[in-house]
DNA sequence: TTAATATTGTGAAGATTTTCACAAGCCTAC
DNA sequence: GTAGGCTTGTGAAAATCTTCACAATATTAA
């Protein structure tokens, strides 16, 4: 194992060795074979289907990002509570309405959710998304989300993001 | 102090008493003032002059996204390397061609950049941006970034987001 | 003043994470 | 076969982070 970086070899090796036993002493790691398994571990290895709820400006970025459907993610249905964007066709997808989500999701065996949307929505949102089962949420509002035990939740905050830069900034400058 | 969260009142008297002490014994928080104090120390007392490198849908959604101005972020500045988008109006911004990064940056006083660029762009861009001093970024290219010893870099890939939140389901699942 | 109550700041204990160090094991060369 | 060179896996040590517990200190009430 070489190769600079953050992470020390040490620290991999340990790492792995919370999931197992994955190379051969004195001959290193098969590399390809390491990947596979590490992807199934990771949940990896196959596709997940996601809902982007939030047609604006993030949900745009997000859907027309090639990078997700080819790392995996699907995304099989797109839902606003704004009548002016509902019916609207986003990259083959109908944008429908929020009331919808329980059948749609149960329809399309929807796994995660993408929720682009503002802290006001959130409340009526997440008693759709609660009812119809999902259980991951990739959250784009600032807002702490109240889950029930079993759901997934993973933040994205881009004001906190700069906030940590800032932060950074003006400890090099030794503050005001 | 008190209230139900996932911090414990021990872990946040620590943690303040790393930057001083804030409260009074026997008393608590003088509220407004710490959170003054805080915001001094965190670099949130002050507006930043912050530049947008890539004019594309993620940059899009940054700008049009009302949450930065408010919190003291002030995009002052938008960048391509695309002729087709150079010279376009973005909300009162002029696109400008990546090749006046140091000039503008200049003129600009720009502190801290976004790059929200693709991963073939980064090393022509960091280029620049490294040219003009920049000491804070905020990378969306799903990459890590070579900066010079005192540049701050915060890393936000959604991909991996996504990843993580597969992780959490295939364990809940006992994986498969 | 004194007793009762409340809340911070902080050593010390406990828990967790990271690093170290080296035995176990595989390969090549002779 | 065996000596020499590598690389993994893993206990043990070191470092770091979190929680506990309580002294210090303020307020209120009688």
């Amino acid at each position: 194992m070489s190769g600079r970086s953050a992470t020390t070899a040490a620290q991999v090796r340990k790492d792995l060795s919370l999931f197992g036993s994955f190379g051969k002493r004195g001959l290193g790691y098969a590399v390809t074979e390491l990947a596979e398994r590490l992807k199934k571990i990771l949940g990896l290895d196959r596709r997940w289907r996601v809902a982007l709820v939030g047609a604006g400006r993030i949900g745009s970025a997000l859907v027309e990002y090639g990078g997700f459907a080819e790392r995996g993610y699907d995304v099989v249905a797109i839902f606003d509570s704004d009548a002016s964007k509902v019916g609207g066709k986003w990259g083959g997808l109908c944008v429908r309405d929020i009331s919808e989500f329980e059948a749609v999701s149960n329809d399309e065996s929807v796994e995660m959710v993408i929720l682009a949307i503002p802290v006001e929505a959130v409340p009526s949102v997440m008693e759709h998304v609660e009812k119809a089962g999902v259980r991951g949420i990739l959250n784009f509002a600032p807002t702490k989300l109240k889950v029930p035990l079993g759901v997934a939740v993973q933040d994205v905050n881009m004001v906190m993001e700069l906030e940590a830069l800032s932060f950074a900034l003006s400890q090099e400058d030794g503050e005001g």
